[in-house]
DNA sequence: GTGCAACTTCAAGTCAACTTGAAGTCAAGC
DNA sequence: GCTTGACTTCAAGTTGACTTGAAGTTGCAC
């Protein structure tokens, strides 16, 4: 585990440090999350500041973007500095309003469910978790696996 | 909108009453969630107690089960009649489990989001969306879109 | 200067949960 | 009896976030 003269990383080492597959970090690179200089010989070598956008992204994803939408979210920070309080607040404030989003809808199925087990349910006519029509319908193909807010409906 | 004779459900009407897509119910049908008799000339007729099962996999979903573990927890109801109050309480506290322990971790990323704003962050040494070595290596291959608990670290 | 792990690219595969399309059949109202 | 919309099957496509594999190249330690 030698570090590269100039402290940069090699793509085995951000890996490491990040927990991510080098492979996700390739994948990464070609979305435009990260960048990477090139040795003479062609392999990458990364920023030391890269390892602060990787935990963005990850952070991101944990808070139900996409990894496009992480892509935006990075636009408006500073590629190569850590960001300052004005303008990481600004990207905390939305993510905190998705969390809070999430938070909601799991409580209010968890009352729901609560519901169902005083009243022994599931009959069609009473039990509350039946006709959840407020979200009844698709949003699209592919998968689909946790019905949460989609990200459009929080867009600063 | 009329009914077949025998109160049975034709698919659209199913569709129409659940929610889904006739392509979907045909899907949980060709995973075994659902079930259907079929009439002289093959079209599909669904028992009224099908409308239940289909709820029940919609309200696993949300809860985050796959339909391979709704459909596991279905084997473990009556396929034709309601649940008993203990039979359905039983599966109500392990997706209570479930939820709580989404919530969990959503507050604790949201705990850390508010630190994060306070010290104007993402500095590699203090902040504390940084180093989420608690989830760092990747579960499997293919999407995975939050890092939520895996169910079987759940099971009843 | 040699050995070998770590790197390179590129195409193709995976996964869940469906949807779409083609080509044909059924059921029910007039 | 005819029309028309709802149904049938089956194969293939979609989505996002990656992984896997093949076939070849680099970089560092000895």
């Amino acid at each position: 585990m030698t570090l590269s003269r100039h402290d940069q990383l090699t793509i085995g080492q951000l890996a490491e440090r990040s927990g991510l597959a080098t492979s996700a970090l390739r994948y990464y690179e070609s979305l435009g999350l990260i960048h990477a200089e090139r040795t003479a010989g062609g392999q990458r070598r990364y920023a030391r500041a890269t390892l602060r956008r990787v935990a963005f992204v990850r952070a991101a994803q944990r808070v139900g973007l996409s990894l496009e939408e992480a892509g935006e979210a990075l636009e408006r920070l500073p590629a190569e500095r850590a960001p300052s309080t004005a303008e990481w607040s600004g990207v905390a404030a939305t993510w905190q309003d998705r969390i809070d989003q999430q938070i909601a809808e799991l409580e209010h199925l968890r009352r729901k469910l609560t519901g169902c087990i005083g009243c022994g349910c599931l009959s069609l006519t009473r039990c509350a978790l039946y006709n959840p029509q407020d979200r009844a319908a698709a949003t699209g193909p592919g998968a689909r696996h946790l019905e949460l807010p989609r990200p459009e409906e929080l867009a600063p």
